[in-house]
DNA sequence: CTGTTAGCGCCTTCAG
DNA sequence: CTGAAGGCGCTAACAG
C-alpha cells in the first residue's frame, strides 16, 4: 500500500535506520549516502508514518488547545477564534499537531479522569486560554508536571509551565489615560471583570494607579464580563457618572446599550479590541490585542517546552487604538 | 510507566488478545472473562493507546475539519466557530478525533502534496465546509476516494462522500416571503452571494420563484458575500427599491449600515442567523441555521461512511426568525 | 559513518 | 471461547 521506510532504503540501497537517521535529521550520516536517500523519497514520494514514529519514539508532538468557551456569556466567540486560528498556523510551522478540546469536555472530570483523557490521546502538550481560579481540576493537571503547559492569561510558571499574557495592568492604565486625556471627567464607572480573576486583578490595579494619580473618583462594579451585568450596572450607576471605563469589550458594549436605552450619553472605553466592537455603533477607545499572535507565541514557547526549555513568563505587546465602524468594513 | 494491555491480561489472569477483544466489542468472548477483564481495566486505571491500537489496526479515527477561514472578508468568523464547536462535540462522543485545518494551509499545494500532507497526518476523513467551484484541488481530494468525505453546503455526493446543507432554494422563498408578508414592496433589490457558488445559485432560485409568485420586480447584484460590497450596491441602487433582500447576514448588515448613511429607510431580509446581527442595530427577517449540529451531522455522517456506509446527501432543516437586539443580550 | 536488532502497544489471524 | 505468535512502520541503542 503506502511506501514505507524499508521500501525507501531498499532503493537507495541503505539500511533502514539510515533512512530514520536522514528523516529526523541526526548528524552522523555522510552527505553522500543523505542525498541518495533524499533521492529515494522524491522518487518513492514516501511520506513518514507519523504513528509508527510516535509509538516507536514515544513523542507523538500532540497538543491540546484547551478553550474557554460559552461559559461567559460571550455571544460571538472571535476570542476563541482568533487563539484557534493563530496556535494552528503556527503549529503547522513547527510540526506540532493540535486537537482543540473546551472546557466544557473535562469539566465534569476528576483528575485521574483528566490525566487519563489526554494520555489517551497521545498529547503532550497544554495551551491553556482563559483558565480561571474556579477549574481546580485543569490547575492540578497542569501543576502535575505530566504535561508541558503553556497558560494564555493565567499565572503559574514552573518547570514544566510557561505563562503568556499582556501587562494587563499597564494596559488598563494606558487606555484609560488615553481615553481621559485631555477630558475632565472625573467620576467614572468601572466595570470590572471578575472577582478573583487573574486578568481581571491586574486590570483593576492598573485603574486604581490612575485614579490615584489623576485624582479620579472610581466606582468600581463587578461586571463578570458580561454584557447584560454591564448593561445592569450602567443603568444603575451611569447616570452620575462622567465616563464608563470597562475590562472588556462586551461589557463595554453592554454599557453603550445601556446608555442608549437611557437616552443620556456618556464616553465608555472598552478592552480587547474585537472587531464586534465595530458594529456596536460608536467610536471607542480600547486596548487592541492580537489574539493569534499570542496564540502563536504560545505554539512556539510551547514548542520549547518540550525540547526541554523550562518554563518562563512571558510579556506580549498590547496596542491602544480607537475603533471605528468603517475600520470594519474597508 | 503507563499501565498497558500486558498489565491488564496478567491482573485478569487471561491472554493479551482476550483483552483486546473486549475492548474492541468482539462477540466470542464470555461474560465471565469480559467481567475480569472489565474488573481489571477498571482497577489498573488502564487506557488503551491511540497510537499502538491506530498503527496495528490501520484505523485512526482522525478527520480533518477544513474551513474556509478569512477569505471572503468574514469579520467575526462566529460561523466557522460554531462549526468547530458542533464538530469536536460530536467526534468526543463518537471517539473521533478531530484536527481543525484552514483552507489557506493547503492552499498551495497541488494535489499529490495534498494526499500526502493528509496520509502523513494518519487522516482518513474529511469535513470541508465552503469549498468552492475554485478549489479544484480540494475538489480532486475529495473525489480521488482515498478519504471519505462530507461537504457542508457543496454538491458531489459519491460512493466515499456525502453532502450535508440546508434546502437554501426554500429557505431563501421562505424567509423573502414571510418578509414581504402583508407589505407591498414591489421594487426589490436583491444581493446574491458568489456569481457561480454552489449555495448562492439555490438561493437565487428561491428568490426567482418568489419573485415570479408574486409578481415582484427584483434587481440582483453580486455581493460576493462582502459587507462592503453590499453596502456599495445599497448605496447604488436602494434609493429606487422598496426593499433589500440579502444572501447573507453580513451583506445584510453591509446594507443597513448603507442605508444609516444615506438616511433613508428601507427595510432588509438577512440569512444565515449570526448573533452578530444582533449587534446591527436593526430588528431583522433572517433564515436561521445550526451551524453546530449540522457539524455534529457530519461528523455523524462521516462515521456511518468510515464504517462502509456509502454517500448520500441531506437536508438538515432551517428556522426562520427575527432577530432584535435584546434576544442577543437576555 | 552504516547496518543489525530489538522492541513501542496493540490487533488479528490461527490453532487449540 | 481463549491463547500464542507475528507483525504494523519506525526509532534507538549497539555493533561493526
Amino acid at each position: 500500500m503506502s511506501v514505507s521506510i524499508r521500501d525507501v532504503a531498499k532503493q537507495a540501497g541503505v539500511a533502514i535506520s539510515t533512512v530514520s537517521k536522514v528523516l529526523n535529521h541526526y548528524p552522523n550520516v555522510s552527505e553522500e549516502t543523505k542525498g541518495k536517500v533524499n533521492a529515494a523519497i522524491a522518487e518513492l514520494g514516501f511520506v513518514p508514518n507519523t504513528i509508527a514514529s510516535a509509538l516507536s519514539s514515544k513523542r507523538t508532538g500532540r497538543t491540546a488547545l484547551v478553550l474557554d468557551v460559552n461559559r461567559h456569556v460571550q455571544t460571538v466567540d472571535e476570542i476563541p477564534m482568533q487563539y484557534i486560528i493563530g496556535a494552528i498556523n503556527k503549529a503547522k510551522e513547527v510540526g506540532m499537531d493540535i486537537i482543540t478540546v473546551f472546557f466544557t469536555m473535562v469539566a465534569e472530570m476528576n483528575f485521574d479522569e483528566m490525566v487519563r483523557y489526554f494520555q489517551s490521546q497521545s498529547i503532550e502538550g497544554l495551551i491553556i486560554c482563559g483558565l480561571s481560579k474556579d477549574d481546580i481540576m485543569l490547575r492540578k493537571l497542569v501543576e502535575c508536571g505530566k504535561f508541558k503547559s503553556v497558560l494564555i492569561d493565567a499565572p503559574g510558571v514552573s518547570e514544566s509551565t510557561s505563562c503568556i499574557h499582556i501587562d494587563n495592568a499597564r494596559a488598563q492604565y494606558e487606555v484609560a489615560k488615553k481615553f481621559l486625556d485631555g477630558k475632565t471627567y472625573k467620576k467614572i464607572l468601572y466595570l470590572s471583570g471578575k472577582k478573583n480573576g487573574y486578568v481581571s486583578e491586574e486590570r483593576l490595579n492598573g485603574m486604581n494607579r490612575l485614579a490615584q494619580e489623576q485624582g479620579l473618583d472610581v466606582l468600581v462594579r463587578t461586571g463578570n464580563f458580561s454584557e447584560l451585568a454591564a448593561r445592569k450596572l450602567t443603568m444603575q450607576y451611569a447616570g452620575s457618572k462622567d465616563a464608563i471605563i470597562c475590562a472588556s469589550d462586551l461589557m463595554a458594549i453592554g454599557a453603550m446599550k445601556a446608555l442608549i436605552d437611557m437616552d443620556i450619553y456618556r464616553p465608555v472605553c472598552g478592552f480587547d479590541g474585537v472587531s464586534l466592537m465595530g458594529y456596536a455603533g460608536k467610536q471607542m477607545h480600547t486596548v487592541k490585542q492580537d489574539f493569534q499572535k499570542i496564540a502563536a507565541s504560545a505554539v512556539e514557547e510551547l514548542s520549547r517546552l518540550m525540547q526541554g526549555g523550562s518554563g518562563q513568563d512571558i510579556v506580549t505587546p498590547h496596542k491602544l487604538i480607537r475603533i471605528k465602524y468603517l475600520d470594519v468594513i474597508s
